[in-house]
RNA sequence: GCCCAGAUAGCUCAGUUGGUAGAGCAGUGGACUGAAAAUCCACGUGUCACUGGUUCGAUUCCGGUUCUGGGCA
C-alpha cells in the first residue's frame, strides 16, 4: 500500500513549519488539511503559509476554492486523495500537514461518502425547519439514526434529515487507501496559549482586519465570513462595530482561538495512531527517527 | 471630614422574608463521516470583606472596622 505521512497538531503548534523542514528532508510535497485555507484570500487569518515561508516545497489544496463557496468534506477528501496520487505517482513522498481533525480522518481512515451533488434547494427548505420537525422527518424516513443523534444539534439534524430523505441509510464503513504514520506536534498548554498571543498579535500587525475589509470589499458576503469563525467572524464584528472596543474584541478572538486549540486536543486524542512529538525538545530529530523507520518498513 | 451605595466562585453579578448559596462568562472534559475555525453536550464549596452583638442558629438583622465607587464640603 502506498504511504503517507500525517503531520497534525493545534494551531500555533508550529507543525507547518516543521512539515516544511521534513519535506525538504525527505523531498516531499506538501498536501494541506486545513478548511480555512483552501479558499483562496483567506491568508493571514487561516494562518497560511507564505510563499517565502514555503522555502520551494510545494504545497497543495491551499486556493482551490472562493470565498462564498460550498467546500465540503468530499470536495476535501477527493481533491486530497487526487493530490496524493499525482505526488506519489511521480515517486516522491507526500505529507498531509493540517489541523482540520475531520479532513485528516477522512483521508487516514478513508471515510466512504456518498458523493451526490449538493442539494441546495432541499438544504435551504430543512434550515427553515425546527428541530422538532427534523426529528421528525428523520423519525418517518430513517427512524434508526436518531438513536446516536444529538438532538439539539440543528446542524446535525439538518444533514441527518437530509440523508434521510435521500435514502442514503447504508452504514459507514471505512476503506483506508494509504499506510499512514500520523505525527502529532504538542506543546504545555501554557506555553501554547503564549504562542497563539504572539501570532495573533502579529497577524494583527500584518495586517489582519484589513485582509478582511478587502475581502468584503471584493465581495465576500458578511454570511460567509461570519461562517468561518475564529479570525474572519470576530473581525467582521468587530468592523460592523459590535464590540465596545478594540480590547474587548481582541480578547474574544483570543479566547476563542484557545477554545479551537482545545477542541483540536479533543480530537486528537482519540486517534490512538498519533506518534506524539514534543515541540519542547528535539522535535526534527525525534520525527525523523520515525519517518525512516515508517518508509523503511 | 460628612452622606449614600457596594464588598458573595478566576471575572461580572443574582440570592438567601435568618437554617452556610447560584447564573452568565472564564476554566476543564466530551461528541463529531457532505458547514467542522462550524455546531452541540457535561462539570459550579466559595473563610458570602473583617470584627463584635442579637439569636437555638447570621452570609442574611444591628453596631464597629477596612477597602471600593459616587456625592457634599
Amino acid at each position: 500500500m502506498n504511504k503517507l505521512l500525517v503531520i497534525t497538531g493545534t494551531n500555533a503548534s508550529g507543525k507547518s513549519g516543521l512539515g516544511i523542514e521534513l519535506a525538504k528532508k525527505y523531498g516531499a510535497e506538501i498536501v494541506s488539511a486545513d478548511s480555512r485555507q483552501v479558499f483562496e484570500g483567506l491568508d493571514l487569518g487561516s494562518g497560511k503559509v507564505t510563499p517565502e515561508e514555503m522555502q520551494g516545497v510545494r504545497h497543495h489544496l491551499l486556493d482551490v476554492a472562493k470565498p462564498n463557496d460550498f467546500f465540503s468534506l468530499v470536495d476535501f477528501q477527493e481533491q486530497a486523495y487526487a493530490a496524493i496520487d499525482d505526488i506519489l505517482s511521480r515517486g516522491r513522498k507526500a505529507f498531509l500537514v493540517g489541523g482540520t481533525g475531520l479532513y485528516i480522518n477522512a483521508v487516514v481512515d478513508g471515510y466512504q461518502i456518498k458523493r451526490e451533488t449538493p442539494d441546495m434547494q432541499l438544504r435551504a427548505e430543512l434550515t427553515a425547519k425546527t428541530n422538532e420537525e427534523l426529528i421528525e422527518i428523520i423519525r418517518q424516513h430513517h427512524p434508526q439514526a436518531l438513536e446516536k443523534l444529538d438532538l439539539n444539534n440543528t446542524q446535525r439534524l439538518e444533514r441527518a434529515a437530509e440523508r434521510a430523505i435521500k435514502g442514503d441509510t447504508a452504514e459507514r464503513v471505512n476503506q483506508p487507501r494509504y499506510e499512514t504514520l500520523v505525527l502529532g506536534v504538542t506543546w504545555p498548554r501554557a506555553e501554547l496559549y503564549e504562542r497563539i498571543r504572539i501570532r495573533l498579535d502579529k497577524r494583527l500587525e500584518e495586517g489582519m482586519i484589513d485582509e478582511v475589509r478587502g475581502l468584503r470589499e471584493q465581495g465576500a458576503t458578511d454570511e460567509f465570513l461570519y461562517g468561518l469563525g475564529l479570525e474572519y467572524r470576530y473581525i467582521l464584528m468587530y468592523l460592523r462595530g459590535e464590540f465596545d472596543s478594540f480590547d474587548a474584541f481582541y480578547n474574544k478572538l483570543f479566547m476563542e482561538i484557545r477554545h479551537l486549540a482545545k477542541e483540536q486536543m479533543t480530537w486528537f486524542r482519540k486517534r490512538k495512531d498519533i506518534r506524539w512529538i514534543d515541540m519542547t525538545k528535539d522535535a526534527m530529530g525525534e520525527a525523523e527517527k520515525l519517518i525512516d523507520e515508517f518508509y523503511a518498513g
